[in-house]
DNA sequence: CGACATATTGAGGCCTTTCAATGCTGGTGG
DNA sequence: CCACCAGCATTGAAAGGCCTCAATATGTCG
């Protein structure tokens, strides 16, 4: 279970600060960063611009994406309260980010964190070992695009969510637009709407205020999702 | 033209031995591997063994792959001379590897290299931009794997083999069976041999000896591709 | 040369998409 | 305070792309 939840939600393993576990207290210090306030779709960066601060949210959903040439969306990732984004490519962004909702993160400058690196043997480690975790989600994703149905993604996004998110293993929130969920998963917006529909209609999921949701039955869901992978 | 390549192909930024721009001689001469000869199909790890080694292909082709608990398959990355593979978790390997071809490679005790990177800031930095190479190549699947059609992805994997082989940009080597690239591509066999078979009556591709495609087009075949990304 | 795996091709079906209409909701201004 | 508006969500019907199942070719290795 606590495995499975780290392989899901590769970013939360660093509470903020950031280097929290890097294993020096004195890293930690270095990266007080720079608290931004975003009014919802606010855009953080924007693709082909350079990467100079990563993100950590501190409250509210940010989201990272693409835009093909011929209009077609992608998502690459959510970044929920605990989250770092920014992490998108070597030298310039490869993806935009933008507030999801009202949202605040704290922004830290590549330099420091990678001038830290240099200097610090367990902040390296700490790091690598963060990126792998974001290379293995990575990973664990073109898995789920490649070879699984509408609704075993359904599933499993609304599982992966709950495990990150504050409110226990039975309760999310879910923030983002089907369309913002469509272009995450793979899908159209009108299939994640209809998969969704059809777990309420199983019971398996209700609906709650504010775009919150219930799992009813969090076996069968994961039953759904394809059994622990992804 | 070339950036395009580094972002299609991170492991061969790495050329043999695996720290060759770590931009310390030092470095590259601590990693002398030991070579291993494997004949088609051996396995090289299993999924689940824990990771002690980072490979280089000297010749032939390795696949990553995962079989699901319902017996489908998904392939991670097919590895090629130059490029290195094993990189596929923190603790515990999340794929198998096996040689798809007879094939050489070479073994690096992770143990060193990771003691390196404590030692060395400049390898450090170094093993960092690979693993960010490999984030950006997964990033870049999971866009190919849920936003492309058939036709675009079987395109964008002949242009990325070629980029990546040695032979130049018009001929590639296809040692790897119909199912093998189906399973890289999200896709079934018979698919991937209808659009291959499409490419060829258009006149894009012809078939070589030995498994190799003549890309007679490749303007067209980027074109098909879907232009740059992916 | 023969046996087996792999590749190709065809026909039909299913899942997801596309196109379209309706309902809902939250924010805004009268 | 309420009505209106715009964006989002839901649902339906039809189409399309890819998959499944099946048969036939090709090639590869003993």
């Amino acid at each position: 279970m606590q495995t499975a939840m780290v392989t899901r939600n590769p970013a939360q393993a660093f509470p903020f600060p950031v280097f929290a576990k890097a294993g020096s207290a004195l890293v930690a210090e270095r990266f007080l960063g720079r608290p931004l306030r975003l009014a919802r779709g606010a855009e953080i960066y924007a693709e082909g611009s350079p990467i100079e601060t990563l993100f950590e949210v501190v409250s509210g959903t940010v989201r990272t994406r693409r835009l093909l040439p011929d209009g077609r969306r992608c998502i690459a990732s959510f970044a929920l309260p605990g989250e770092v984004f920014g992490l998108d490519g070597t030298g310039r962004h490869r993806f935009s980010a933008e507030a999801v909702t009202e949202a605040v993160v704290i922004a830290f400058a590549r330099k420091d964190i990678e001038d830290c690196i240099g200097r610090e043997p367990r902040a390296a480690h700490s790091w690598q070992a963060f990126t792998l975790r974001h290379l293995e989600a990575a990973q664990d994703r073109c898995i789920l695009l490649g070879r699984r149905s509408a609704a075993e993604r359904v599933a499993s996004f609304l599982a992966d969510l709950a495990d990150r998110g504050q409110h226990g293993p039975h309760l999310l929130d879910l923030p983002m637009s089907r369309y913002d969920i469509a272009d995450y998963l793979g899908l159209t917006a009108e299939t994640v709407s209809r998969t969704l529909s059809a777990l309420r209609r199983r019971r398996l999921i209700a609906d709650g205020a504010n775009h919150q949701i219930h799992i009813l039955d969090r076996d069968a869901l994961d039953e759904q999702a394809g059994e622990g992978d992804a």
